[in-house]
DNA sequence: TAAAATTGCTAAACCGATTTAGTTAATGTG
DNA sequence: CACATTAACTAAATCGGTTTAGCAATTTTA
């Protein structure tokens, strides 16, 4: 017993297919389709246990109820959590979600966006690695819905965003710092520094020195390259421990780099917060249950993700048409927990 | 200018738009094509950037190459790492993931994968935590290719699988536990128990116990709920801290309720190792660097994904035609850290 | 030089739904 | 009783590719 066809249903009830569609679809009543008809072509569906084929579904309406979401790395815990609440709100809309990981290489993400282009994606969500910002223009030109998160480009303007404050975490947490007493404190970010979010939130940090009357030591700016991120901080921890002023503190400028962090300073057996505080730009569920619990700046993901998901389905619906564009900066959180020490 | 189509192409040439499909499919020199008439159609389609509408060439091929993969929750590391190398590995046949989260639940599952089968996608890898196998039957009834990762159906034969040797992982950890000198020993499980991988390690448990000469007290193999692990095991661990006689070791039986049970511990200010040795069945970048850092059992994350992927995609290839199904148990490895303390 | 083979190409069917523009028969209206 | 309206339904176009079956012109073979 072949998968049932409209055709099937239409000729075993001797009707045409047109109205099989019509009352599966909820229009027979519109179209004057009677009562007893559309029960009988109901029954029958049940029946058959009949599923429209949705590929040709897709081909008429010109939609696949897919988007796709492209992220630096949906193992990195802080995608993965990102992904899940869209995942899920999508499903509301009735969309699925296809992912892809760029490794933070322009090339690949460029290529994941033609490819989920041509695969017809209803729309996009982007945490955007690219430099050359050519394909993200080619979408916004052809009108194709889509919506950054995590990361902009404040060089393109009218395009959706969802971010988060990242000048003003990074300022917050370095505030706590230099209040506590710190005045040597280390600033271990990330390659490539183009990415907004890495940019805003090297300026939060070395804005938080001067307005703390603290001279800025570019030193004390590390960036690690992103593709060798253990072995990079270890190396420049060594470094700034060894530097002229003892630094007394760290901001680690992402969840990974913090987690290289507490790995490379138990390896140089420097205990936190006694010998340095710590700070990480992003929570984990960890961060609260290590020895000592790691002070760190929250990111209200469920916001984001609810947010993004509201503005491509409006995006969709209304095809790009000269609807307003979204742009969100929201406040993160400053969670202080064991791992700074007062001085 | 709209999106070029085939017959744009072919229009513009003065050729049929049957020529134009075989050439670009590669068809050109089996079909007789001149090399130049190929050439001019080759130009012509990058100039215009025509790219074939992917949803047209669904329904004609019966095919989406995409699958779809189902988990627990993606937003857990291990599952998220798992999407990971399943993704990039299915790149590599041109293949794109579609993921969804069950939450341990059945009725979610089942309509997921339902969804899945009328969203048309090739093929399934499934982490299931089904009790009712009803949908996997159903799979295996409609030769609908699909791969059980992490946990099976014994009771099913002649489906393929890929899993860890769950029984020996769990068997062999407890018999470091009782090798270095321990005699009371918990295992921290969870429900829901019928889960293959959570049953078998439970019979790893309980065998290594016997093998080792010590007599089962079923009141130390807790089970925990899989909606409320943080307060489960809290719980719990008070109360086997408080039995009659005094347990100085802990199998925990995922990361989940490792994770848990280092939160419960630190919170009742119990000191890991010297008070409670502690395993985890499935290890964390974090183990690692924790202090103390924690001995843990190592599944073969990326043997998995390959062997899945790999299976199914000669699943697909063969539209499920007789081919042999295949059943993996792989080994798992025992990391010895620092949350063990020898009596 | 007629038949066969080859070269180069195409018309039309097909995949399986949705939707437009009608049709037919029954009923209502003036 | 002629005409308009309504109720109930449908034929055919459409989405944009792939593929089957075959045509016409040229070249080769016998």
């Amino acid at each position: 017993m072949k998968k049932p066809k409209l055709e099937d249903i239409a000729i075993k009830i001797g009707v045409s297919k047109t109205l099989v569609s019509l009352v599966l679809n909820g229009h027979g009543d519109k179209n004057g389709i009677k009562k007893e008809t559309q029960e009988k072509v109901i029954a029958l569906c049940k029946k058959l246990n009949y599923k429209p084929n949705q590929m040709a579904r897709n081909l008429r309406l010109g939609k696949t109820n897919t988007i796709g979401l492209i992220v630096a790395d949906i193992s990195n815990t802080f995608y993965a959590k990102m992904a899940r609440g869209i995942e899920d709100y999508c499903n509301k809309f009735g969309y699925n979600l296809i992912i892809c990981s760029s490794d933070e290489k322009d090339a690949k993400e460029a290529s994941i966006i033609k490819m989920l282009k041509e695969k017809q994606v209803d729309g996009l969500i982007i945490s955007s690695t690219l430099v050359d910002n050519t394909e993200i223009l080619a979408l916004k030109n052809e009108n194709y819905p889509f919506v950054l998160v995590d990361r902009y480009f404040p060089e393109i303007p009218d395009t959706n965003f969802v971010v988060i404050d990242n000048y003003l975490g990074a300022y917050n947490a370095v505030s706590h710092l230099t209040e506590i007493g710190h005045q040597h404190i280390a600033m271990l970010s990330i390659l490539p520094f183009h990415i907004t979010s890495v940019r805003d939130r090297n300026k939060g940090y070395t804005d938080a020195l001067l307005n703390a009357g603290i001279k800025i030591d570019h030193y004390l700016l590390c960036q690690i390259p992103f593709e060798n991120i253990e072995i990079g901080v270890e190396l420049e921890i060594k470094k700034i421990l060894s530097y002229k002023h003892k630094v007394t503190a760290i901001l680690a400028v992402n969840q990974n780099i913090a987690i290289a962090t507490v790995k490379a300073l138990a390896k140089l057996n420097v205990k936190i917060p006694d010998e340095i505080s710590l700070i990480s730009f992003d929570d984990l569920p960890f961060f609260e249950i290590m020895n000592p619990s790691i002070t760190a700046v929250d990111q209200p993901l469920d916001t984001i993700c609810n947010n993004a998901v509201e503005i491509l389905m409006n995006e969709i619906n209304h095809k790009g048409n000269g609807i307003e564009k979204v742009q969100l900066v929201l406040p993160t959180k400053l969670i202080i927990r064991n791992s700074c020490k007062t001085l």
